[in-house]
DNA sequence: GATGAATGAGATTTCATTCAT
DNA sequence: AATGAATGAAATCTCATTCAT
């Protein structure tokens, strides 16, 4: 219905201007409806805004959800869920500009919105590792604050990979999740197998 | 001098009110000097904001640089750049905010500012990787696709980090850099050594 | 019928908010019925506003009217509209307000409805003036400017009185009458004396 | 100076159109500077509305205060007043038209500024009123409700005649003076020397 | 007879930018 | 070398008003 077309355009006017650079008049015209009307339906720049997060990021938590099947070895679905999650920012470039970059540089309201989905999606992650710590019959005890910081590595690094993956032509979701399964499950592995890379000392 | 003056205050404010919502007569203000003279040192609000962001990119590279000794192994000179960059970025938040957020939130002339000094460091790390490879007595048959990426998801790691790291209060550079070099490094010597992780077989 | 209640919530809204300051959004709500039909029956907000007016106008002139029997002594009428008076806009403040505060801050089309309500009202104690004259059994050589002039002032005395008997809680009708009149009828029967009171002589 | 340019035309424009119904492009152009520059000097619209009542209502309190030398007899003193104030009105109609209608025509912020200068000259006629009567030899035992509900309505009468006397031609401030003395000062005579009207007795 | 849906026009306000000095 | 004073252009948002049904 026309809330649909009217968040499209605005999505895509937001993922590719920026928040302040983006003129209501501009997604109005590009939704094919008149600026009142997007104000009727929606209340305001910010709350249109929002919308479009909160649309955004169901959508990539539902894409993630849907490609996984808890039921496979944990290995597995964090290559399903790596898969899903690039080709679902392939194929909505201007939906994940709007969550990874846009939505960040904007105070308070906006920033928490994708807080919120950045947690679940670290949250599942962290649930796969202690899966796999448990697969490899190894009891746990990586301390917590540095389980954080892997996970936090993680996303990161996938963050950053759909972006890449994004801007160079011929890069395919499962080559990118491919790179980055190498990349983190074996240095993962590694870990489990206690085999920790050890810092130099500190010079005094 | 006056021009220094200047930039201080220009990546204050759009480091913390980002590029669209930061004034001249803000920047004017904080500088101490009158608007005009920021136009006349440096030419409209674009231009400004693109010698922030080049002094910045090269304060930060600069810093990388200085923190590594080339002679050293490989691992050792990873760790190394690694904490030069969790601790400049931490030691310039607004700095970095201007370089990692808002740069990239603009259309393309800001954007490639920030991508050139980013290829420098992914240039760097990709050296750092074929060093390791000849240190490991391995020739380095990794198509070059995959170590683009490697290298990219390193650095998309480092920068989630580093932000991570700024918001979360106790976390050290040195901390931060262990992190990452436990998480990274087993992964890469496992590839060094052929142990690859093989994702199943697509469903025709 | 439906176009009373529509009148009913116009006055309301048009007195509180003012005529810019009101919405016809705003009106429709109040009076329970859609926009468009406020527009078939009252044609646009400038007719509308014109038409509570009228009514409100109206309804203060007859019960002005209502209140005065004629054939009684000329104080005794004056004594019973003034209270009348008072006591129709203490309980129709928002009529009173659309009459007196509203409808003559803005251009010629209302000013003059309000100006013909007044011009009867002004008559009609021009010829109670007039009256009391023959009671005195004098013949009333009061020039005419004169008479418009103390018409005036006593019927504007009364309006003052009404804003700022609404305004000051515990005050009644009755001692709004009673002061207008110990305040007027004095004066004028002074007047009728030919007791006036002489300006001093002007300067050359 | 400019901002004198400024409130000069914002009066004229809110005098004559109302507050809202102002626009402040018109006020701009009739003063012969942009718009931003209005906003450079005044800073909103209400603080320019608020300026231009400040202005007047000082205008005004003026015009009155030097019209008066206070050693002469509470009559004379009244009367001067009184011409000075319809002097004033009738040389400066649009600032008349701010103060009297468009000020209180909108909420507390606006009406407030123009209750403080009116409380002023209630004072005013209320000291004169005590003098006249310590200089009737009468105590002056009038109840002091009754007091502030005469000053209303005398201040309130001088308001109404100063709009009908800018609106009928040929009236000078001279004569709406003389023919508010004659009603309004009588009337005190009268009251002093404790002629009363007596209201009839209310039926059951 | 009645309305949900829609819009053209215009409101206040801000900002990057430039003269005249 | 430096600035006080000024503005064109555009932003968000509101409102009286009208079709299509």
């Amino acid at each position: 219905m026309r809330e649909r077309q009217m968040l499209d355009a605005a999505v895509r006017i937001f993922g590719q201007r920026g928040y302040m650079a983006a003129s209501m008049d501009e997604i109005a015209e590009l939704a094919g409806v008149s600026k009142p009307l997007v104000y009727l339906y929606l209340n305001s720049k910010e709350e249109l805004f929002t919308a479009c997060i909160r649309r955004e990021a169901a959508a990539l938590t539902e894409a993630v959800r849907a490609g996984v099947r808890p039921g496979l070895p944990a290995d597995r679905q964090l290559w399903d869920g790596l898969r899903a999650f690039f080709a679902h920012t392939a194929e909505h470039p201007d939906g994940w500009s709007v969550l990874h970059l846009q939505a960040r540089t904007h105070g308070e309201p906006f920033a928490a919105e994708v807080a919120a989905m950045r947690a679940e999606i670290v949250a599942f992650v962290t649930r796969l590792v202690a899966v796999a710590a448990r697969e490899a019959h190894r009891d746990p005890d990586l301390p917590e604050h540095e389980v954080a910081g892997l996970a936090e590595a993680l996303v990161g690094a996938a963050e950053s990979l759909a972006a890449w993956a994004n801007a160079t032509p011929g890069t395919t979701a499962r080559q990118a999740a491919a790179t980055l399964m190498n990349f983190a499950w074996a240095g993962l592995g590694n870990l489990m197998r206690g085999e920790v890379w050890t810092p130099p000392a500190e010079p005094a």
